[in-house]
DNA sequence: ATTACCTTTGACCATATGGTTAAATTAAAT
DNA sequence: ATTTAATTTAACCATATGGTCAAAGGTAAT
């Protein structure tokens, strides 16, 4: 039993560490805020965590994770590409409404400490060449125009992550603090975005 | 001579406060760093702006203007909706290169209260309804399909703001950390978005 | 029951940090 | 020159915060 109580225990920390850091960012989160969030003293935590460092590289691993999406999986074999953006599109974005402060979290940290990104990459094992080749051969096929697929890639990714992270300007700036409709605009991104980047590059 | 030391003075500071906090955030700021970068001391920081909370806030109010385009004076009258697109997209990315870290500072302290944008909204007096009517009236001329003006409004916005905010993930992950080809990326976006955008909704 | 080990707690420490204050300095006005 | 007001500085203060430590509590093995 003592393995799953610490088990417990560390998840309990890892849990609350996360909801502290990626709302507070590192520098805003407080190591008492995060243990009482975790319903343990805040010795406990450094008894699990020796220091913030440590629970921060933790939370932020399990976050980068999340934020960079496996493009290989959602791209799956024998598709077409619209098929690809669709399924991407939908799924990123689904990933993103039920985790809608990590990008910014990400973003806001690796922006402090650029260098952090090199150890991460390999882990994630991401491999955005892969969606640059279907593109590449969809132009020689026909299928599009001659575009540089890094600003189709790079379109995809912005139009799927910027709503989210944008959500306290736009929802009072264009929704008049709706939230129902923001929901709704969401919803319909998940099949507007794939048909929108599709529309705009395929060969009529 | 005594107004224009002040001011001399007062304008360091600014300019130090948004050195600093664009870059580390209102946690993770420090006043001795912002005094240090102005070439005071920290009780003429305290002098000047009472508290931590007083400069963030005229920094803030700062950035956020920054951030948020005037939308009415970039999109001139008598133009195309092409032409418009392209003048926006143009001139908010040439905004952006210059602040590439507002966009983010901007985005992170308001998701941390929300509630602050109302203050704001009103001062900067942007009108997205305006770009808004635009794309209706294009939509009733036949000029484009029948879209949702908020998706293509955000659409614009989100293509230009996020290669910008993501440059740390992006440059190691599909530039291969070569920075000129980053530059070219982004310059070549300028018209690129437009030609996007345009594409994507004109009726062939 | 005793040993040994893991877990949890409360009291405590050192330092960083935002902020204050009184005195010194400078500049303008009389 | 003297007064007056604004500006600048150095020394301090109070508090927050990350982190430590020794003791207590609990659990399993002998």
């Amino acid at each position: 039993m003592l393995n799953e109580l610490s088990d417990n225990t560390e998840h309990k920390i890892l849990e609350a560490a996360k909801t502290v850091f990626i709302k507070e960012g590192m520098k805003g989160a407080r190591m008492q805020e995060i243990a009482t969030e975790a319903g343990i003293n805040k010795s406990l935590l450094h008894y699990y965590f020796r220091t913030k460092e440590k629970l921060f590289a933790a939370v932020f691993q399990f976050a980068f994770k999340a934020f960079i999406p496996k493009i290989d999986e959602i791209l799956g074999p024998g598709l077409s590409l619209h098929e690809r953006f669709s399924r991407f599109a939908n799924a990123y974005t689904e990933i993103l409404i039920d985790n809608p402060f990590i990008p910014l979290f990400v973003l806001h940290e690796i922006n402090r400490h650029p260098e952090i990104i090199y150890k991460l990459v390999q882990q994630v094992g991401t491999k955005p060449k892969l969606l640059e080749e279907i593109i590449t051969d969809e132009i020689k096929k026909g299928v599009i125009k001659p575009v540089d697929p890094k600003q189709v890639i790079i379109n995809m990714i912005s139009l799927c992550v910027f709503p989210i992270i944008a959500r306290p300007i736009i929802l009072p700036l264009i929704f008049e603090d709706d939230q129902k409709k923001y929901r709704k605009f969401l919803e319909d991104r998940k099949t507007e975005i794939a048909d929108f980047i599709f529309n705009s590059i395929k060969v009529q």
